[in-house]
DNA sequence: GTCTATAGCCTAGATAACCTAGGTAACGGA
DNA sequence: TCCGTTACCTAGGTTATCTAGGCTATAGAC
């Protein structure tokens, strides 16, 4: 299985991730890649290429707001924050997870 | 949510999930979409001008092999079996699953 | 003093999967 | 006659992701 491949799963995903990550409190572009690879013990790689644009495309949809800020190693950094919208998408998008995530363990059989 | 919006869990796992109900047997197409929406009360919709484009790609890499045959209501059908590549590439698609929903679920606390 | 790694952000272009929206054909029932 | 179902097919659009680059700045190694 080539890489393009095995990360095809994500789509459709990662907004979700992304709104998840940022439930727990305001961060950076970087900082929410990072976390999701560590939390998930890298089974889930988050190439900037997807995650930048996906962050773009949630504010342009409301999703989520941006200020510029400093990181905590003291670089300029963005920092992305829920909106109520957001906060209310990520829960339907849970939801739709749960039901077709469960669907599709029935299905193979890796309940 | 829009429909486009919904489905596009899909994108990565019509595939394996064509595959597993192969596993069962040889089946036509028309009755792969059946029996999957079928098998999860609905929860997954798999459309026509998916499924067909996906069996041709499918066999074109040589997962399965296909045969026109005569369906259960009497019906010119194209049956479709798998291969022995297409059942070690169900094995590894089903373990890629099995991380990759897991990873998702414990981010977002529906494990 | 230069080189490399890390932290950050950004984007153009390619790829590929899925859906929409059509089409074909044959059959059965109202 | 018309509609619903079974069954297959495909052109074209949309869109999310990845590849592969580029940018700036700091810190450390050599």
């Amino acid at each position: 299985m080539t890489p393009r491949e095995r990360n095809q799963l994500l789509h459709g995903t990662l907004d979700t991730l992304i709104l998840k990550t940022l439930s727990h409190g305001p961060r950076h572009g970087y900082a929410i890649a990072r976390w999701l690879e560590e939390e998930t013990d890298e089974a889930l790689r988050v190439e900037e290429g997807s995650l930048y644009p996906a962050l773009y495309r949630m504010e342009k949809k409301g999703l989520l707001r941006s200020e510029w800020g400093v990181s905590e190693l003291e670089r300029r950094a963005k920092f992305y924050h829920l909106t109520r919208k957001g906060r209310a998408r990520l829960e339907a998008e849970i939801e739709a997870w749960a039901s077709f995530s469960g669907a599709v363990s029935r299905v193979l059989g890796t309940g």
